[in-house]
DNA sequence: CTGTTAGCGCTTTCAA
DNA sequence: TTGAAAGCGCTAACAG
């Protein structure tokens, strides 16, 4: 299986006839003679010597690895996140570790405490909940953290945020454009970060509009995946006749497609779609996904910065940072360009006229109606 | 920004009244005194020591880290075995450092250089070209390193591959046994290893299904992207008109559906299709994709098992598993169930049935079929 | 049972 | 310029 033993700096110095602090001067580029180096670098060639990470660390203090801790790893929009962040990192010539954390405040204080022992040099966080403690637990770190997501108040911490109320006011003023009236909101979990901001953002957004509040019009899953998408849809369903529904996350937004296409209504005719994150499944949906970009990979990237920045100066000051939103617009709330203005055979217009049925009978209307699940 | 100091063994000795030794001992379960164990866990507790990783690692000689290097981490498949494998060796008492590398075996080869300067105790890799030279250099290493994928003859190396011969042949006859006949494949580049293979099944299930090859149902996209898909697709169906696509991945096959939806036909009625890996994706897809299990997750979880085995006893034999496919049945393929009852008049049934429209015209049908590309 | 001591492999004064 | 030597923080002989 393996070869060659491993070779030291010991080795090195005893094959080029020299000490072994000369050995690691040429190994580092520090001034040397022509002589010296080239004996060592032949040495060090024969024996295929490559100095050892864990004793420069040791020396050094430190590791030139950095952790990275996201609660939700199954989300598309982490794993953008987790790459950009590596992509950033390695290019500083650090490492990534993957410290994969359940989604409650106590995982992320076990790491914490983790990171005490010293095997990283920094981390990069984005906790699901936020907790008194877990922003204590942060603030008294000997490593740098750099928080992405919305922290309580203003807490000394370098922490990146997007602007998840506009986001949601985006999305909601575009399907407003484009006529809609019922805007109904699938959320996650409430008491997320995420969750909390995105269902004030859908209120304030519904305030703005001069649009009524409307508990039958909004839900929420069990967490932010297509599974519990499905669920808390089916729920929104059963109980309103949106015209429009903003969905907390990109994989919500694909479970709505699957219950309003189960249901024999269209995306966006019947039902227009907007989801959050704009992830790669917003563009792979069929119909694709109008999605507000929430700037994942630029906070990602904005994070990673900001932590390389702490850790060449401990003492810079700490930054917030809020990353605007966009609306990336697809499909799913494409108005149909219809030619002529006829109500009945266009839903989406009637519904947006406000009228829930049309006092004439009208051919699939009783099909499109029927609640199937 | 950061707190109390790093505390050492030395300064809980001293604070214990205790050597060093004692701490160490205490610290890691070894017999002492109660009176020793008392004094050293509370001066332990309030100067809140934990012992350096750095400095363990030097001494023993392990990180406890585990390298993962995958070469096209966008690919919902390789997330879905980075967690897996993250899972495993989190167990363990491992941490996962994600060595992100470009798809040539130069990248590759350059990692485990690295890997030499002993950061990690071993590594899991998933090439998706494998030459000569890797191999030689894997062979090489001084390092366990398991690599997940074909590997050329009967190389000396922990390895844990997907039978994607069978796999290809497991979609064929289930198309075959639907009723189609002209059986298209889309895929990636045939410079990979699994691309290769998935051509070489392709053709064999072809052979014993006694089915004609035809070069004009064959292409290759770029690279196994869903954007390369929309490409081979879309050059695919302009020059041939198969009744079923088997795609060399999730991502092909869903941008199979976006082209072919997008000219008016219809899945799986006129063209049945399945994907490859049986990611979430094949699930989240609208229909939902009908996709051979290559077993990722098992063979992840098997590549991370038989890496700790190796690291725990370095002369264990040589290990080469396969991991046998299943096929995962869903929407794409599934062949309209036309119940007694009226198909029109439940919307629901005629989904689940897989069925997007009628054959016999219906009030919605035209709305339906509507392009929107 | 407990303390002393010798390294793990490296970087970095400090002298020469 | 080069070498000798002192540790980084820890574990593990080895004495006592």
């Amino acid at each position: 299986m393996s070869a060659t033993k491993k070779s030291t700096l010991v080795l090195v110095a005893e094959r080029a006839g020299v000490s072994i602090a000369s050995v690691s001067r040429v190994m580092n580029g520090l001034p040397a003679s022509d002589a010296i180096v080239e004996r060592v670098q032949k040495a060090a060639d024969e024996l295929g010597y490559v100095p050892d990470a864990t004793a420069r660390s040791l020396k050094a203090g430190k590791t030139q690895q950095i952790a990275l801790a996201v609660a939700d790893a199954g989300n598309p929009v982490y794993v953008a996140m987790m790459h950009e962040i590596s992509r950033v990192v390695t290019k500083a010539g650090y490492r990534l570790i993957l410290s994969s954390t359940g989604s409650e405040p106590g995982d992320q204080i076990d790491l914490l405490t983790n990171l005490n022992r010293g095997f990283a040099d920094g981390l990069v966080m984005s906790p699901l909940k936020v907790t008194d403690e877990l922003v204590a637990r942060i603030q008294a770190s000997r490593l740098p953290i750099v928080v992405i997501g919305s922290l309580p108040g203003d807490v000394e911490i370098d922490n990146v945020r997007a602007d998840s109320v506009r986001g949601v006011g985006l999305a909601v003023e575009h399907l407003v454009e484009q006529g809609r009236q019922r805007i109904a909101f699938v959320n996650g979990p409430v008491d997320t970060v995420p969750g909390a901001a995105r269902l004030g953002g859908y209120l304030r957004a519904l305030d703005e509009q001069g649009l009524p509040h409307n508990a039958d019009a909004q839900v929420n899953a069990r967490d932010f995946t297509y599974k519990a998408g499905l669920k808390a849809v089916t729920k929104l369903l059963d109980r309103s006749t949106p015209d429009s529904i903003v969905c907390a996350n990109d994989l919500l937004a694909i479970a709505a497609i699957k219950v309003i296409t189960a249901r024999g209504l269209r995306v966006p005719e019947d039902i227009a779609l907007v989801g959050m994150d704009d992830t790669d499944l917003a563009e792979l949906a069929n119909p694709s996904i109008t999605s507000v970009n929430l700037g994942s990979v630029k906070r990602a990237k904005t994070a990673a910065k900001l932590l390389l920045r702490r850790l060449e100066d401990p003492d810079a000051p700490v930054r917030r940072e809020v990353i605007q939103p966009t609306l990336t617009i697809r499909e799913s709330t494409s108005s149909p360009a219809r030619p002529a203005v006829d109500p009945a055979a266009n839903p989406a217009a009637r519904q947006a006229a406000g009228e829930t049925a049309p006092a004439t009978p009208e051919p699939t209307r009783n099909q499109k109606r029927e609640p199937l699940l």
